[in-house]
DNA sequence: CTTTTTACCTGGCGGC
DNA sequence: TGCCGCCAGGTAAAAA
């Protein structure tokens, strides 16, 4: 489900929870998400302090006080919920355990995370923190958006001679760390490119536009969850999903919202994902 | 090597 | 109410 805003806004909101904090109980319900989890992963989790909260790409890793860090990853359908700690001026009592309540841990101040997901696209897995991003989920992904690592020079060099869609190339998490399908709509939107527009001949100025274009847009987006998070915490403690208004994304049929546009949202199937475009404003 | 397709899973929604 | 097909924000693995 979520793209690095959403995991972002996860991640700060399990932050009062969880930092500081000693899981004293894990329960892990079922052996696997995507994939099984690693040896003993219940026993492992248990008694370990929480040093710190991280994410990268869209993945979240809890340093423990053992050396190790829990990794974790939202798949499509993951959630999390805070229960039984005070949030803002909110406390929420512990709720029935529901369908898809996969792991559940318990912090020494009282809190409740579980971590639900349907689908099970998600991952949970246990690595030695030294291991940084050796770990193979996350060996090949690209820089992080807003790092310094990801530029100009970067992006062009990394564009040059292919002949990829650049709605396929954003999306790709080589390219970029965080993107998913909805940000790369809006990205499209805002730099007036066609998803379907091969990377080989673009512009070096519109290469380069894309660099900040993608910056501002997860970083409005993170903006949007940050008060989303507020609203979430006081309506049911749950993380993971948040309402957004898009310009472009699900909005098939309705008009453009570019000032004088008079043309209507499209949508395309590219390597079965849905692209939604403007054909007036993205060329 | 690059690019595209497939597969993993469950649930919600619209149409009939 | 039920059945059916379609759709869903990710990504690794397989195929082309």
């Amino acid at each position: 489900m979520p793209e690095l805003p959403e995991v972002e806004t996860v991640r700060r909101g399990l932050e009062p929870a969880m930092t500081g904090q000693t899981i004293t109980h894990a329960a892990v319900n079922r052996p696997d998400l995507r994939w099984p989890f690693p040896p003993r992963m219940a026993e492992r989790l248990t008694g370990a302090k929480v040093i710190a909260l991280r994410r990268r790409s869209k993945y979240i890793l809890a340093d423990l006080s053992t050396g190790e860090s829990l990794l974790m990853h939202l798949g499509m359908s993951g959630r999390i919920l805070i229960s039984g700690v005070l949030q803002g001026d909110f406390h929420h009592d512990h709720p029935a355990p529901a369908k898809h309540d996969h792991v559940v841990l318990t912090m020494g101040n009282g809190a409740r995370i579980t971590f639900n997901d349907a689908r099970r696209f998600g991952a949970m897995d246990l690595l030695d923190t030294g291991l940084g991003d050796a770990h193979p989920l996350l060996a090949s992904i690209g820089p992080e958006p807003f790092g310094n690592g990801f530029n100009e020079s970067y992006l062009t060099q990394r564009l040059k001679n292919r002949a990829t869609p650049i709605k396929s190339a954003l999306l790709d998490q080589q390219t970029v760390a965080g993107l998913g399908n909805i940000y790369v709509c809006e990205v499209l939107y805002r730099a007036g490119l066609h998803p379907a527009r091969k990377v080989g001949d673009l512009p070096a100025t519109i290469v380069a536009g894309l660099v900040p274009l993608i910056r501002d847009v997860l970083a409005e987006a993170i903006e949007a969850g940050g008060s989303s998070l507020r609203d979430y915490r006081q309506a049911d403690g749950e993380l993971g999903y948040f309402q957004h208004r898009f310009r472009v994304y699900g909005r098939e049929g309705e008009p453009c919202t570019t000032p004088e546009c008079t043309a209507d949202i499209q949508r395309i199937v590219q390597s079965g994902r849905s692209s939604f475009f403007c054909p007036q404003c993205q060329r």
